[in-house]
DNA sequence: GTAAATTTGTGCTGTAAAACATTGTTTTCA
DNA sequence: TGAAAACAATGTTTTACAGCACAAATTTAC
């Protein structure tokens, strides 16, 4: 089992989407050097406050990123999908690593050494270019996400995080279920609510017929009144 | 007046901090092309929604940067003190401006060509990974605020606010008093607050005798208690 | 395959903070 | 210099949401 899950893995130079920029002997470099680790469901990717050592990218699975906050309580701040790098701001600013990054399911990350990571940045322009240009966009989401979740109602805030969520994963086969399957706490450290208001909330709109719940799968049946209620709480 | 302030105005080279990692062609471009405008107190440099056109790098004066949400209720994002550069996410990311930056106090702004500065990017390595560097701090902020302003209660915000203008800012002579002087309603948007609050909440941290008030002057004389307020509540 | 643990669902209560209203005070500018 | 506007202060009311307790359902573990 565990052997097909690494034969089916994607290989590297497929899933890290700057391999592109880079020249062959970069190229060749991080081939020979890269290391793949496999975690399990709610498996701690890594830490907040220890000292970064790789820059990852997801291979398969889906992973969160948040910051523990008063009382231990979390709040989501990234979540990422197979092609998506992180733990390496930390690496560029030379500082402890800001956030938790954990498991939702089973997933595979590719492992690249910090010094090399650091040193290709500094040798090659498009390479560079391409990681500043990642960072302005994350830097206009999280912008945008301190406003929303300070300042809209937490209907608003639910509805935001369940369009996010679509648009991120993506639906099933029907079109309307939400491709990831998050407890309700997940849900709630997404959207800034208690678990509680998540599931109060969630039911709420089952009851005004936006979405349709069967147990975690959610599915999305009245997008337009969703994006209003995001919109104007 | 007006030729005095010009003429007391710190060049572009003292005041553009990343001017050490350029070529002398790409400095001598600058110097050739680049502008200065000056504002006056609330005027907007630049608005939300607007194509961006320059890299800014503020030469004088103090500016807020911030997102209009729900309600026109606006959230200051960022503060920024002379030397610290502004408006080139959207420029890399390609967008329209994501925050709209005004002057709190009279203020004068180096405007760089935004087609110039990209240029200067693509070229120019150690410029590109000096910018990549200041958004990895920028990002971390950011996320850092997300859960400031959702996680901590009002006395707690407010507090947080205070020291981040004290270390942002710094003190006036007499060590104490913070040398930016914002309006009650400012504060409320720095920190996430009614106007009301902001007012009652200080006045009650005067009560307690953290911070000493003299109109928009506020002084801190007891940072330990502040900082204990900032992270319990 | 059953116990234990975790997750989900619901109701109730208290309260932090927004919203609103009013008045006093300072700035601005014809 | 006097009217208007902006800002600061304070009291009152309302409400959105957290906190808690508990029950039911589902998942995990042995």
């Amino acid at each position: 089992m565990t052997k097909r899950l690494n034969s089916s893995l994607k290989p590297i130079e497929d899933v890290f989407s700057f391999w592109d920029v880079m020249t062959p002997d970069e190229r060749n470099f991080i081939q020979n050097t890269y290391t793949v680790q496999h975690y399990r469901k709610n498996e701690v990717i890594q830490m907040e406050g220890d000292i970064p050592t790789h820059l990852m990218v997801l291979a398969s699975g889906k992973v969160k990123v948040y910051k523990t906050g008063f009382g231990n309580h979390p709040q989501i701040v990234r979540m990422l999908k197979p092609g998506e790098n992180f733990g390496y701001r930390a690496i560029i600013a030379n500082e402890p690593n800001s956030t938790t990054v954990t498991a939702f399911e089973a997933s595979s990350v590719y492992m690249i050494s910090g010094e090399i990571f650091l040193s290709i940045l500094r040798h090659n322009n498009a390479f560079c270019y391409r990681f500043l240009e990642e960072m302005s966009f994350d830097l206009a989401e999280s912008d945008a996400r301190t406003v929303n979740l300070t300042q809209k109602h937490i209907r608003g805030r639910l509805a935001e995080s369940l369009l996010f969520l679509k648009e991120n994963y993506g639906v099933e086969e029907d079109g309307a279920t939400i491709s990831i399957y998050l407890s309700r706490e997940d849900l709630a450290n997404l959207s800034n609510m208690t678990t509680s208001n998540a599931i109060r909330t969630l039911a709420s709109f089952v009851n005004d017929e936006m979405i349709a719940m069967d147990g975690r799968k959610l599915k999305i049946i009245d997008e337009e009144r969703l994006r209003k209620t995001s919109k104007l709480g």
